[in-house]
DNA sequence: AATTCGTGGATGACAAGTATCCGCGTTAGT
DNA sequence: ACTAACGCGGATACTTGTCATCCACGAATT
């Protein structure tokens, strides 16, 4: 099991945009990530699309939050760079072999299945009681609380 | 993100395996859930090095669980199929760029990597908190009482 | 008109998951 | 002894998904 790279790129993405004054070009936030440019238009597009984030195009463009950072949870952007399948797929081998399952039986899930969706249940509301918001707010308490000033001010250059 | 089907295959055997009276051989277990035999025999093997099963080998062999089913979590299958490794690797990319988190900060964790730690953890506190003896019960609540008197009926044909 | 920017499609490299087959050693029954 | 059933490990493909780049296009600013 594994996760996007680009996870990790869009959040901290979102959390640098949260923090903007402006348009953020992609150029800039893969500058300032010190990551590929190419790959990571793509990613922000996911975001676009998932409507986390608004794209102003041409010159001056760049990416803007839709929402202020405590309105957008971790869950937002992980699901809409991995999208919404569940991890685990049932593919009903309970209904194979010399001895399957009766449809009765099945029209209730299977077992193993519920397991593994209230599992990954679990793993989502842990990511849904962390915004944006607290991830910046933890920057400043690590980093110092000066920290997005100098974004800012690099952000404007 | 997405599971290893091996994942579901390994639960279903565990918990065929919880109700058998003697060594299931992969034949058995395959044809039991109308699975590829050979492919399956990979994953009984990485469930006999994770120390779940044992495997007894020659003529009238094949696998046992090494403990009751109670004593065996959904958690310990998935980790034996999947590996231990993280879903979400931190490439520490607050490093990188023209404001780089400083050595002293890096000391801590990324607080994104936190999040998404503590996320996984609450994933598999869920998954452990299920056992091959909870599933065993469930289809026996779901299916009837009798189930697995007919398949160990048919485990000894 | 030229530059900067987002968008979508096409493409390719690479890793991982899926699946099969074979030779080997082991064990029980004949 | 011989054979049949079995687990084990390695080798080998096939498929899928991730990662990454490039390009042509349209939009907006200077």
């Amino acid at each position: 099991m594994k996760l996007s790279g680009g996870v990790e790129w869009a959040v901290h993405c979102c959390v640098v945009l949260s923090q903007a004054e402006g348009p953020v070009p992609t150029q800039r936030l893969a500058e300032f990530h010190g990551i590929s440019r190419t790959y990571l238009a793509k990613h922000l597009q996911q975001l676009s699309r998932a409507g986390l984030v608004t794209s102003t195009e041409g010159r001056v463009g760049g990416y803007l939050l839709t929402r202020p950072g405590d309105e957008i949870t971790v869950l937002d952007v992980v699901q809409a760079i991995e999208g919404r399948e569940p991890a685990f797929r049932c593919t009903e081998i309970r209904q194979n072999g010399p001895l399957p399952a009766s449809p009765q039986v099945c029209q209730r899930p299977c077992g193993v299945n519920r397991v593994m969706q209230l599992a990954e249940q679990a793993w989502r509301e842990s990511l849904r009681a962390v915004t944006i918001a607290d991830l910046a707010a933890g920057v400043l308490q690590d980093a110092g609380p000066q920290t997005f000033d100098r974004v800012r001010e690099w952000l404007a250059t």
